[in-house]
DNA sequence: TTCCAGGACCCTG
DNA sequence: CAGGGTCATGGA
């Protein structure tokens, strides 16, 4: 399949870390999506893809506006010029217990790092599909050891992997009832499994729930947020969140992306 | 050797 | 509510 894409940077998209199971294969991106093999690769203005069109315009959210988008948030210089660099970043949908695992890793490390927890997490607990390892599920993850876990580079964050998949997959945690809730009581409710605070409470309702008003608040973002909207004045991350929440017009979370990568490369 | 990375959690004042 | 220490891991 080869279809035409509008305002689609898809390497911006794949590498700017907010996904960690793309993987690079010559010129295609590669991962598992529902049990079956993507492969997508970018020409110009088009994508190459083994699957439909519809697949990967939901997983690049290709139906979101990014002219719009870009209309809503421009609002000073900083956030013009990340956006000028990086045109064409788009938020890429993630499984939500996938993403919730994700992120869990994430703690406390850096992206290379965060890549291979997740890549060794796979390959020792994911199922095979064309020779490339799909994430586990959450049954496979709560059956598994600490020990072993522990082998997939996870240190401290291994306990919290295994109890959160415990109360996924046992459905004691109903990781489906989200879609349903509203931004502020999904966040609390997210909050409760063990491993997830504010932060990547907010990762996982942007990148999994279609929030995109939600605003992930780690040590780049605050950096940048404190020096160019808080005049270096010391500020909590709650009063950072809100800031950007109403500043940024309904697409906070856009915005985020943005200044993120922005920050992270200059 | 020390510091830091897409933090969460626990304990104090 | 703010401020610290701690938790494994690996690269600079």
């Amino acid at each position: 399949m080869r279809f035409k894409v509008k305002n689609l940077n898809l390497k911006h998209t794949l590498e700017c870390g907010q996904t960690f199971r793309w993987q690079k294969v010559g010129d295609d991106y590669v991962t598992v999506w529902n049990g079956k093999l993507v492969r997508v690769r970018q020409e110009g203005d088009y994508l190459v893809t083994n699957l439909s069109k519809e697949v990967l315009a939901y997983l690049l959210r290709l139906d979101d506006d990014l002219a719009e988008i870009y209309r809503k948030i421009s609002k000073d210089k900083i956030i013009k010029q990340a956006v000028e660099k990086y045109k064409g970043l788009r938020i890429a949908r993630e499984d939500p217990f996938q993403c919730v695992i994700f992120y869990i890793c994430s703690a406390n490390t850096n992206i290379p790092n965060i890549k291979k927890q997740v890549l060794k997490l796979s390959e020792r607990f994911g199922k095979k599909i064309n020779g490339f390892y799909a994430f586990p599920t959450a049954e496979k993850l709560a059956g598994a050891s600490i020990s072993d876990l522990r082998k997939c580079s996870t240190g401290f964050k291994a306990k919290y992997i295994k109890k959160t998949s415990q109360l996924i997959a046992t459905k004691k945690f109903d990781i489906d009832k989200i879609k349903k809730m509203n931004y502020h009581d999904a966040k609390e409710y997210l909050i409760q499994l063990p491993g997830v605070g504010n932060k990547i409470a907010d990762c996982v309702l942007l990148f999994a729930y279609d929030r995109l008003e939600a605003f992930p608040v780690d040590v780049w973002i605050k950096r940048i947020m404190q020096k160019y909207y808080f005049k270096n004045k010391k500020t909590s991350n709650e009063k950072i969140v809100k800031f950007a929440q109403d500043y940024f017009n309904g697409y906070a979370g856009y915005a985020q992306e943005y200044l993120f990568y922005w920050a992270k490369n200059s």
